[in-house]
DNA sequence: AGATAACCCTAACGATCGTTCGTAATGAGC
DNA sequence: GCTCATTACGAACGATCGTTAGGGTTATCT
């Protein structure tokens, strides 16, 4: 709160003239990253092949991070420090959040786009897993998207170089 | 402090006949958790293929961050909060063992092994995120290895299905 | 002009936190 | 048996933190 106020240039207790308190704060900031999560898979067109919506969601995903890096820092890293309800409600929009994604790679599989063997609940993990760090490390200067289909890249067709080309 | 007290069973002030500070305590155990990780990688035998280097780094990762997760929890998320000189060194190690890492995607890569025009950045990049994030949801209990290996198969084939097969 | 809401200040509160201090019990080595 | 290091205790310290309270300024609306 002292860290916050002085950013704004304002003393501590001000800050209470626009916040209830620094648990209703974080709650905000925490849906905020939720909603802004979602919203990106929203964005996916329905009727795209699975694969292409795999790249956007990756797309997506990064995007949030560069665009909103304090808020998906929060989002990804403190909501631990939620209490109660608001804990319990955001932990299942993570969970809401995974399952959709879990549910793209069982697309592809089904749909025969991705190897019928797919273990789908891996893959997802491995992607989310590098997607969900991405806020370590992502400059939001550079060109996100070529980034993102870097790693699409490397997940769809791996880095043995047999897979098919382009 | 006094969590850690409380949970072993001692008053906050007789922990300092152990430990000298909390800055203290942080630093060791972050020491302790790059060594663990820089072990890891040093277990793995020169001759082999740099593929299955590949494969036994991912194990070794993973297998440290299940056996000492808490070690790993805080070598992967709490280094911030170190100070001066301490905290450089352990940037320093964490850098360390990215470049190990990468040098063993571009040694793929110039033998052969994997595609001639992999970006072995990235290549790391993707790789070391998942693995990093890892701590989040890896449970002790489970088959680490085989897990590993999973997402070794779908970094180097990839989900697409039209790779070498097993 | 007067009322009202929005915003900020300063000062202080109670709680928590890391740490220190004086003291005491324990056990190993000379 | 005396010494001394180790470990623990309980109480207190100074600092920091989130929050509240009281008062003041400014702009808007009636």
């Amino acid at each position: 709160m002292g860290d916050l106020a002085k950013s704004l240039g304002v003393q501590k207790g001000s800050l209470y003239a626009h916040i209830s308190s620094k648990q209703d704060l974080l709650y905000e900031t925490m849906r905020e990253g939720a909603d802004a999560f979602h919203a990106a898979l929203d964005a996916i067109p329905d009727e795209l092949p699975a694969t292409e919506k795999i790249r956007l969601a990756l797309r997506g995903h990064l995007r949030v991070v560069a665009e909103q890096l304090d808020v998906a820092t929060v989002f990804v890293r403190e909501w631990r420090y939620l209490e109660g309800d608001r804990r319990a409600e955001i932990v299942a929009e993570r969970r809401r959040y995974e399952d959709r994604v879990r549910a793209l790679f069982r697309e592809g599989r089904e749909l025969g786009e991705l190897r019928t063997d797919l273990d789908d609940a891996t893959a997802a993990l491995l992607s989310l897993s590098a997607a969900n760090w991405a806020y370590t490390w992502l400059q939001p200067g550079r060109d996100t998207d070529a980034l993102a289909d870097r790693f699409y890249g490397l997940l769809v067709d791996g880095m043995r170089g047999y897979a098919t080309p382009g």
